[in-house]
DNA sequence: CGGATGCTTGATGTATCTCAAGACGTGTGG
DNA sequence: CCACACGTCTTGAGATACATCAAGCATCCG
């Protein structure tokens, strides 16, 4: 069985727990995901590709991922983070064609799993297979308040809203423990999915720094001020759905 | 039973017939949701609130509708237009509250119907099944598209591709049998579904009816040139994934 | 040592917002 | 039947937030 910390399936247990009260029973039933393949994929390169023909559902373990899209042009757009315990995609592998691409931004490792391999664990077992729905309309309510986010919110605002939604989520696998935790995005990252140039995601940054509302270096982000900063980007919590933070 | 203009569940049978061939008995099966209770609503008025508890499922019949949020501060984002023939979140209903309104952009006429009985009308028909799958994760698949247009096309690719995404979108309902088709947005709903002011929204129509791409007044868009409004806006119609357009 | 990758800064241009006003059509109540 | 409010589209003038281009620096790594 995996241990506590980040490994396997304690991820994607800790933020079904978040959804739904799960027991022990459900956490052992997760761990027959881990018989599946562990694949792993090295930064900047992609775990998989638009117009691919998807078949298996991929379980995030470790590093941070992300869903994009992409211009003939070369215009890129962020529209996701996959963090550790997400699923890309659980239904995806329905359609014929993959419609965006899968990036890795740090080094990874997941989980190839079979659809039916997931259905034999979930199904069964009624909270976990509701805790799955949440997780499933929550990625699409995130879409939504992203959309928000970039057509009505500004750089300043865009930056704290994501900045808070990460802690959230990351706080919810055990990823953040106090308010300074790992952050891998590059300013590029944040450009793509903010929807606004580096030069300009570096300024802002600094009069956030300026602001203490935040430190960002070495790869490490600190919150200053979480409450400053959910009241600048007026940031409500409901989109995530954690009913049991 | 519905004629087959645009009443009762036709709008969502031709819909569903896109993603998967259906066939006369499905067709049927779908009527049975008529029983259903049929409300309406009128143009600028909410459908549902953000914060309500949702039991019931809406299947839209006629007139357009939005989903959008917003902000304390009154900002406002439309984050997807419902056409005849949409159900408005197949699934919300297991969610305890709503993180999303949905407003009436034209009146509009709607099924209320108990989740329950959309599964006994469709669980044990595995195209109607998959189609509805179909309809769910190409809903996922619109939200991707729009931040991508949102976070980088300027504003006259971004007007450019939405007509074409509707024009698609009613097409498939039999709304639009021609290039010219009802079109009752304003430019204030194409302002807040574009992220950009209403005043920029007015100069950029004017600017791509210059060009002869289209023409819009009295709510009728005429698409002048779609093979031009397909390659300003970079269109691709994977995302909607109508294999049998 | 040379080449990636990421962060930072300055200078310049422009796309887009904001504010403000007017014109038109439509429905409504006095 | 007129007066008026309201929603919608349009135009102008001015301010500014943001993009673009270009360069320099630090770190890491083969």
């Amino acid at each position: 069985m995996a241990s506590l910390t980040a490994a396997g399936t304690e991820p994607l247990f800790r933020l079904l727990n978040c959804f739904m009260p799960l027991d022990q029973a459900d956490r052992e039933a997760l761990t027959v995901l881990e018989a599946g393949q562990m694949l792993s994929c090295d930064a900047r390169s992609d775990i998989a590709r638009e117009g691919e023909n998807p078949s298996v559902v991929r379980l995030l373990v470790s590093g941070w991922a992300c869903r994009y899209k992409d211009l003939p042009d070369g215009r890129r757009q962020i529209v996701g983070f996959f963090l550790p315990g997400d699923f890309c995609d659980q239904n995806v592998y329905i359609l014929s064609q993959l419609d965006h691409s899968i990036g890795a931004l740090t080094h990874v490792r997941y989980y190839e799993i079979a659809p039916h391999q997931i259905k034999d664990v979930i199904d069964p077992r009624p909270n976990l297979l509701r805790a799955s729905l949440y997780h499933e309309l929550v990625s699409s309510a995130i879409q939504r308040e992203w959309l928000l986010s970039i057509g009505q919110r500004s750089p300043v605002e865009r930056l704290a809203h994501l900045f808070v939604e990460l802690y959230y989520r990351l706080r919810a696998v055990g990823l953040a423990t106090g308010l300074t935790f790992d952050f891998p995005l590059t300013q590029n990252h944040l450009a793509e999915a903010n929807g606004v140039s580096v030069v300009h995601i570096n300024r802002t940054l600094q009069e956030m720094r300026r602001e203490g509302l935040i430190e960002l270096s070495d790869r490490q982000l600190r919150i200053i001020d979480l409450e400053r900063l959910k009241r600048v980007s007026m940031f409500n919590p409901n989109y995530l759905h954690f009913n049991r933070a």
